[in-house]
This record gives C-alpha cells, sequence and structure tokens, in this order.
DNA sequence: GAATTTTTATAAAACGTTTGCAATTATCTT
DNA sequence: AAGATAATTGCAAACGTTTTATAAAAATTC
C-alpha cells in the first residue's frame, strides 16, 4: 500500500555509498573504514532509518525471533518461567512470539504450525506432555526445540527441570518422619510424565523405605486448578489421610482452603506440602511448606540453553536439572 | 545456511502452473477453476508445502503479527488481560511478539523499537503510564495502538478501560455507609493517571458527596507488590484510618495478611475493598470485596478493536469503557 | 462463426535486505 | 617506485512470496 518510509537505498544514495556498505554497518562488520562508518552513521540518524526485520529475515535467514509455547499465561508457574526466558531473550536481542496452547492438542499444533511458519529460530516449549502429533512438528525441520519444566520421556530435545524424584521423595520422606502413614499423593494429570513417573516414583520409593505399603487409593489425580483443589477435599479426607503432597500450588491453595473451611486444623490435624514455592505459597495462612523450584532460573537457563543451540555452539548438556530444596513454612509441624 | 525446504515455486512445476496461481489457490482468492484449485491443492498436500510467512510479509507488506507489551508477566492482573487478547488474536490469526517493558522507559522504548522492526500490524500497550518518548515512538509511522487497561490522557490511541472513576466512587461510598469517616488510598503510582487522576477523583467525590473532608495523609503510595502492601499497613494504620480502598489486588492481599498478622480483626476492626477482581480475591481469608473489572474483556475488546483497525474497518468508538461491578466478599461489613 | 466479454492463468516486477565475489583503493615491502 | 598484499567498497544475485499488467482460454452474444 502507502510505501513512504526510509529503506537502505536511501541512505545509501544519501551517503553515497552502496547499500552494501550501509549494510555493513548496520550490521556491525569490521570491514568498513571508520570514516565511512561516520559518514553513513550520520545519514542513518538524519533520516532515521530503520532497518526492516521482515527483509532482513528473508535475505539472512535469521529473523531473532523465538517461539515460545506456554499452556496457560495466567497461571504463575509457567508464568514465572516466562519471565525467566523473556529476561534472557532480550539480553540476547531476541523478539518471543508467545502462544498460549491450551485447549487440547489439535489447538496446539494448529498454533505450532503457524509460530514455525513464522521462521522462528528457535522454539521453547512448555506444557504437561509432548504428543505424538506434536513432537512430530517439532523434530520437522532443524529448528532447535528447548522444554522448560517439562520433560519428554523419548529425550529428543534440550531440557531444563528439577530432579522430579529427588524432590517428591524428600517431600514425602518428611511427611513420613513426622509421624504421617496414610499420605495423600493429588496431583495434576498423570499423563504428564512429570507426575505419572516422576513425582509418583518419589512418593513410592519414600514410603517403600519406610516400609509403607503403597496404596493407589491414596493417589488423586485431578487439574491444575483452585477449584479442583477445593473439590478434593472432601474425598482426601474420607480416605482418612493425615498429609498431602500436591503437586502445584494453585491447587494447593484450594485444598488448604478447603481444609480450612471444613475447621481443620492445618498442621495440627493435617499437613501439606506444595510442589512449587509460587508467591501463592506466602499468601494464604498458614504459609506452605514447599518444595522450592527455581522457576526463573529454569526459564533463564532454558532460553540461554537455545541460544547456544541456535548459535550451533558446543553443549555439553542437552538435558539439564537444577538444584531444589525444601523450604519449611507453617503447613507442616 | 541450508536451504531444503519446498517452496512455492517447487509446487507451481510439480502441479504445472505457475507460482501465481499456487499463490491465489493459498490464499484462497476465488479466480481460480475448482479443477486446478484441487490439482494445486493435492500437490501442496503431497510436497506438505508451508509457505514462508517471512516472505509472505515481505511481498505483502502484511505480518499478521501484533506486538503486545505488557509491564509484568507474573502479574495476573496483566496476565489475565493477556489471555484475553491471545484468544482474540489467535482467533483472527494473528500471532502475538510478547514484550516484557519493565526497568523503566529506556528499556520500554528499545523493546518497542525491536518490535516495530518486526513490521507488527498493530500493537497492544499495557502499562502504567505511557511516557513521552514511548508516545512519540508509538505514532511514529502508521501502526494501529490500542491501550487496555491503561489510559492516555492524550487520548491518542485506541483504548479499553472501566470507568475508574465511578468504579473508586462506588467502592469508597460504600465504605462510607457502613461507618467508616477516615478511610486510606492506598494505591500505586500516582503518575500513573488511573491512579492520580481517575482514581483518586473517584475517592475525593465520594468524601465530598459525604461532607468529609479530603485529607491527604490518607493517600498511601507505593509500588504494586505483596511485599509493599505488608509494608504499608503500619502507616496506614498508625495514620488512625479504618478502612481503606486499595488499587491492586496483591498489594491488597500484602495488606491484607499485614494486617491479620497484627491482630487486627477483618473486617470487624478494619474494612478493605480492592480493585481488581483477581483469582487472589478468593484465595485469601477473609476473602476480599473488590472492584470487578472484566479483565479477559478487556484485553479481548481491545484486541478485537485493534483488529478492526487493522482492517481500515469504520470504528465507531475508539475509547471504550466496558462495565464494572462490586462483588462483596468477607472483608466488609 | 466472428466478435465481445468474462474468467483463468502467466510472466515479471516488486518487497528491503544480506552476501559472495570482483573491483578498487590503500598500505607495505624492498 | 613498483609490485605485492591487505583492506575497503560495490555489484548483483539471492531470499520466497504477492501483485500488477497482460495474455490466453473459455463463455457468451449476435
Amino acid at each position: 500500500m502507502e510505501k513512504q518510509s526510509i529503506t537502505i537505498y536511501d541512505v545509501a544514495r544519501e551517503a553515497s555509498v552502496s547499500m552494501a556498505t550501509v549494510s555493513r554497518v548496520v550490521n556491525g562488520n569490521p570491514n568498513v573504514r571508520p570514516d565511512t562508518r561516520e559518514k553513513v552513521l550520520k545519514v542513518i540518524e538524519k533520516l532515521d532509518y530503520r532497518p526492516n526485520a521482515v527483509a532482513r529475515g528473508l535475505a539472512s535467514h535469521r529473523t531473532t525471533t523465538v517461539g515460545v509455547l506456554i499452556p496457560d499465561i495466567t497461571n504463575i508457574f509457567y508464568a514465572s518461567l516466562a519471565r525467566g526466558i523473556n529476561d534472557v531473550a532480550t539480553m540476547y536481542k531476541y523478539n518471543i512470539i508467545l502462544a498460549s496452547a491450551d485447549e487440547g492438542k489439535h489447538k496446539t499444533d494448529a498454533v505450532l504450525q503457524s509460530i514455525m511458519a513464522k521462521q522462528v529460530d528457535g522454539l521453547i516449549f512448555m506444557g504437561q506432555h509432548v504428543e505424538d502429533s506434536t513432537r512430530k512438528e517439532l523434530e520437522r525441520g532443524k529448528t532447535p526445540v528447548v522444554l522448560a519444566g517439562t520433560v519428554d520421556p523419548q529425550d529428543k530435545f534440550g531440557s531444563v527441570n528439577i530432579d522430579y524424584v529427588a524432590a517428591v521423595k524428600e517431600a514425602t520422606a518428611r511427611l513420613i518422619a513426622s509421624g504421617n502413614q496414610r499420605i495423600a499423593f493429588v496431583t495434576g494429570s498423570l499423563s504428564d510424565p512429570i507426575n505419572g513417573q516422576f513425582r509418583l516414583k518419589g512418593y513410592q520409593e519414600a514410603l517403600s523405605e519406610a516400609k509403607i505399603a503403597y496404596d493407589e487409593s491414596y493417589v488423586f489425580e485431578t487439574e491444575y486448578s483452585y477449584r479442583a483443589g477445593e473439590a478434593v477435599w472432601d474425598a482426601v479426607k474420607r480416605a482418612g489421610a493425615t498429609a498431602a503432597i500436591v503437586t502445584d500450588d494453585e491447587l494447593a491453595v484450594g485444598f488448604l482452603n478447603g481444609a480450612r473451611d471444613a475447621q481443620v486444623k492445618i498442621p495440627e490435624d493435617f499437613e501439606i506440602i506444595t510442589s512449587n514455592n509460587t508467591m501463592l505459597t506466602e499468601i494464604v495462612r498458614p504459609k506452605l511448606t514447599s518444595i522450592a523450584q527455581p522457576l526463573y532460573d529454569i526459564g533463564a537457563v532454558a532460553m540461554r540453553l537455545l541460544t547456544k543451540m541456535m548459535n550451533k555452539e558446543e553443549i555439553d548438556q542437552n538435558t539439564i536439572l537444577l538444584p531444589h530444596s525444601i523450604i519449611t513454612r507453617n503447613s507442616t509441624k
């Protein structure tokens, strides 16, 4: 439509050099004499020239844009990761194309396609579970992919996580140590390997070491939401549990409030340990004891790893585990 | 570097038509005979051809990408708006380039430039206050801009908000009606016109109608964070207030917990009304009475408005106010 | 069945950069 | 001062599409 804007050609003419030279100046290529550089910079300034990133992308096959798939931007857990991702991305001059991938896998794949069409230089994937169709989409082309706070059992991509098995094992052991024998495992979808394989394994190992029989009826699978937490409380209580490991903070907060609204004293009558140590754990009363994951860092490290991949740098570790800990607050004795 | 991928030219050759025809098929242009269309589609399928969005963008001057500036992605308020924006954007086939604009105006402008360089078709701006340098950047070029949950006193851009004056006035009036004479106004930066002009005005109007003198020492300016809320409690209490209007939920939650940790009974001894009705208001005990803004809708409507601008459609209302209400919970009598 | 209109398809010129290669200019060497 | 070498610049071909002008083909009219 309306063409108006200043192009590299305008600058070249005004500075009486070739476009190539202007391009070199703009890209910081050292092969240009200081005084010509100066001259060109002056013209750029004067005309207020701004390189068109789309044309650049087409010519150079690099868009300096990365795609980020996030299941739910309003979930503080993912938002915290995204923050780390964002900060490192801007540090390395990348823009982020963000896409929410809720509403099931069909939607995810469509969104993924649209992002790939934009020729992103790399992709960060956060999500419960990498479906087969999604994997296929990810592996097509040679775009580097890093999973953040997400595991792929097939281990095809870079990834950044904590050691979920160890973390949950420690948390469970702590509940056992304070006298609990019947400990509920309140979790999101077990089809997510983080829950169904790792966390569950940690839970079982801790039980086993304490010679407590694993009983499936203490496992409660639901979704990551406040409401779900409120709703599941009754069932957990009826099962006779005296403590719970909960795998998401929103869920845990709902669960806690469910208990308190039922006049149960926390931690005297029931102990809770949650998993993400987000702000929510400090907001509620009593404050929640939690496994601490370095959320911001998981995002930041994932993005950093991705930059290395995009630069084809040597990478020593494709699968990174960051340290975790347990922060004791007032939902445990 | 490595060229491998299928281009429109490959498809054209394989289907023995011209690239122009393939382009028409891909873009749903009606000027192509059904059987040729069929033929081309088959080849596209067979070769698994995916149009390159960057090349498209360059040729057509439309990137089907919009920029979204967000102050803090981990703040539920903004995240909720972003969700509305995202949903409508995908509905209309736009991708989102998201950029976090915290860390002051210098950073904001830099980020804005990088987004504009990517030739976004439009921009949604969320933020406390549109600085002059930022405005200049926004007005350069003819990219449509919509403010979401943000006002610009100069009213240059599209915008979607609620009537902050009326909302705060109602809330304040309610506190007055239940017997409070000394009501604190606990707010974020007053340089944000939403606080410094609108909300403050609503607060003052309500006082004035009740013949209560406005007293600046009941105005507490701080930042939007949990810690800030905890911290400001003491000062508010010392000032002798018996109730407070708080302009952000995180702030309000910190404030509430500050009060409770000081053994103050809410709402018996002190009443609180907060402003955004996010999940946080339901998570704490007692639950917080709040002005309700349709957060998701503000984002969604803003994005919808932007699509109209990008299509150069006729627009009846450039400045949209959505309805608000007050949700009564347990932090008021 | 020729003339006219309408529909489909093609060729080629944009779009605004980057980049490999060749040409030019400056700098050393002796 | 000439030749060799190195540093700087320019030329022009990509990059993968859309789009405009135009031609060819098909449909319609008389």
